[in-house]
DNA sequence: CCACGTCACTAAACCGGTTTGAAGGATGCT
DNA sequence: AGCATCCTTCAAACCGGTTTAGTGACGTGG
């Protein structure tokens, strides 16, 4: 026999002679029903296979019972960055445990991922959202709070925010690379930033500046770039061409950092013989390739546990403090070494 | 003034002076409504910024307004994966045009992937789902059909399935390459395929091995490995292990083909000069390490939009037939060259 | 002048849950 | 015995849309 129609909750109180409401007090495990008739009510409802119907729910309550992500990215970008997935499978964990959905909407460019938090919550298709690549002076946060929409931050703003924050520190990962750069021996290392707006991009600059600084030598020569590899590509020809080129350089991401070994091998310059390098997120390749790179590993999967969680209890009423997460770490590798010795003529 | 509560279909029958009906009539094009009715409709929905509730809608409809995705990835190549961005995006620009939502569902193990599909059908969350990364055997065609849940398939199962298919072709993209490699020169071509149980790794596999075969030649040594840079590693020194080892290798996706071609110049085997390799993908990245990565390029993002208007025409009734993709090119670079000229002695 | 069809619109039912207010029955206290 | 109290349960309202059945006004043809 073929079921036609799932049950309802009409079908189960009918099945187990009481009426709707116990069967909703029953289920929900609320005081008020006895005993005796909560076992029948939950034994007429497995054997129906009933489950309580998400929409009629989100409807009676109000509640999407579900967090949305904007993910704007251009789309040359999409397939390389590694925090995006990772980042996604670290809040289903979270959200899979409470029933939660995640909805996703990808869209290429600024204009659009405003509206896509317009749509999301015109729709009231989420309950909150999560606010990742902050940007300098971000206009998402206000336009969240006009639309009413709770919302997480993936680190602290540069603007006033109503909302909990995430808090990743890059910079003891960067103050390690260029740290562990000046302990070989370098006084030269230059920087690939990511694109300015970003806050993470001008944070990890800033950090990379503030480490040379401590460390008594003067920030060699950054270039923003946009994370990609033919930009890390381009900002390493760039360096290179220089009259007094560095000998390491500091990369904002892992994908610039390897087209940039690909061309100082390119230009006949060894990394790590005369030209140090380092990554950051250390992705799974980092370590597969030659030399293996130096990198700063992060946990994007882990930031987005937690994400979730806060804003999950954000939702629910509770919570909204912000959180820190542990400092990122730097993973020595290959692809740094001490800077080649200088010529005879210049040495004491 | 702070706008407490947002409007309801009834403020808006209220303030055109109107009943409710007539105004999801006016609000959905249906005839019935006297033009400068609708008109004043209209313009009390604009006035109070009414936009219909998606909660409600989708209760009385019945629908949810929303497919689904269940991504099941091992942790580690969740990152590195540039394929499931890009259909993602691909996915969602047609989602968008249509007002449709996206529901994710990230997983490790396959058992959780089938209870990912269970809950988004018991739960009522999504119209449809997308079905990757087939399976030999798969068991979730069943079991969606079992759930009464529309689907549509990237790739054309193995076994008998309801639901439509997205074809992809990655036979003339391997074809090509082996084809580009045998004209080289090379008679001892080598395969890094994925894990066998999926059908696109299976399908790679086999059009290598045809391809040789057509080409007069044997089929190499081909080592199942895992999509991963590990896993490449791991493979191609067992291939350069081998007493005869090839001397050209087509790996099945551009992260075991770069950490493939890492180990054979950690070995001091020189790419392309004594091992030519060739990737499948074609990541961003692919075109700016050294050498660059002769790779295929396919277009997931394509892909991802062919499905997503496949999917969405089965759940509204019309469509349901397979669509086929046009077949994978490939992408020649710097990782390819002649082989090695044999030993004079071996010479004629 | 009446029967009939058409059009514009309304009232009410419906989707499937949750929540509230009240009723009924058992128990305890005086 | 009478009354307050507590527990269990039910009926009905509610969430905010869509859809159907029905009503009144109007125009037309016989």
């Amino acid at each position: 026999m073929v079921r036609q129609r799932r049950p309802t909750i009409t079908d189960v109180a009918r099945a187990a002679g009481v009426s709707k409401g116990a069967v909703s007090f029953a289920l929900n495990g609320r005081p008020g029903v006895a005993e005796e008739t909560r076992q029948r009510i939950l034994a007429a409802a497995k054997e129906l296979g009933w489950t309580p119907s998400h929409r009629a729910r989100a409807l009676s309550a109000s509640r999407a019972f579900a967090v949305g992500l904007v993910l704007a990215r251009a789309p040359e970008l999409l397939g390389a960055d590694p925090f995006f997935p990772a980042f996604i499978a670290g809040v289903e964990r979270v959200l899979a445990e409470r029933n939660q959905a995640l909805v996703l909407q990808v869209v290429t460019n600024r204009r659009a991922e405003e509206d896509g938090y317009r749509r999301l919550a015109a729709d009231g298709r989420v309950d909150g959202v999560f606010l990742l690549d902050l940007r300098v002076a971000d206009p998402r946060i206000a336009l969240l709070g006009q639309l009413r929409l709770p919302a997480v931050t993936l680190g602290r703003p540069d603007v006033a925010s109503p909302f909990p924050a995430v808090l990743v520190d890059d910079q003891p990962g960067i103050a390690a690379a260029v740290n562990h750069l000046v302990e070989l021996g370098h006084r030269h290392v230059a920087h690939v930033a990511g694109p300015e707006h970003f806050l993470h991009g001008a944070a990890r600059r800033d950090a990379w500046e503030i480490a040379l600084r401590a460390a008594g030598l003067p920030p060699g020569p950054c270039v923003s770039s946009d994370f990609s590899a033919a930009g890390g590509a381009r900002a390493t020809h760039q360096l290179l061409d220089l009259a007094d080129p560095p000998t390491a350089i500091i990369y904002s991401n892992d994908v610039m950092a390897m087209a940039g070994m690909a061309v100082a091998r390119e230009r006949g310059v060894d990394v790590p013989g005369r030209l140090s390098v380092t990554g950051f997120d250390d992705t799974e390749l980092a370590a597969h390739i030659s030399p293996s790179l130096t990198s700063v590993r992060t946990d994007p999967s882990g930031w987005g546990r937690v994400a979730a969680r806060t804003l999950l209890d954000l939702i629910d009423g509770d919570g909204g403090a912000d959180v820190e997460m542990p400092p990122a770490q730097l993973v020595v590798r290959g692809s740094t070494a001490p800077p080649p010795t200088p010529h005879p003529h210049q040495q004491p």
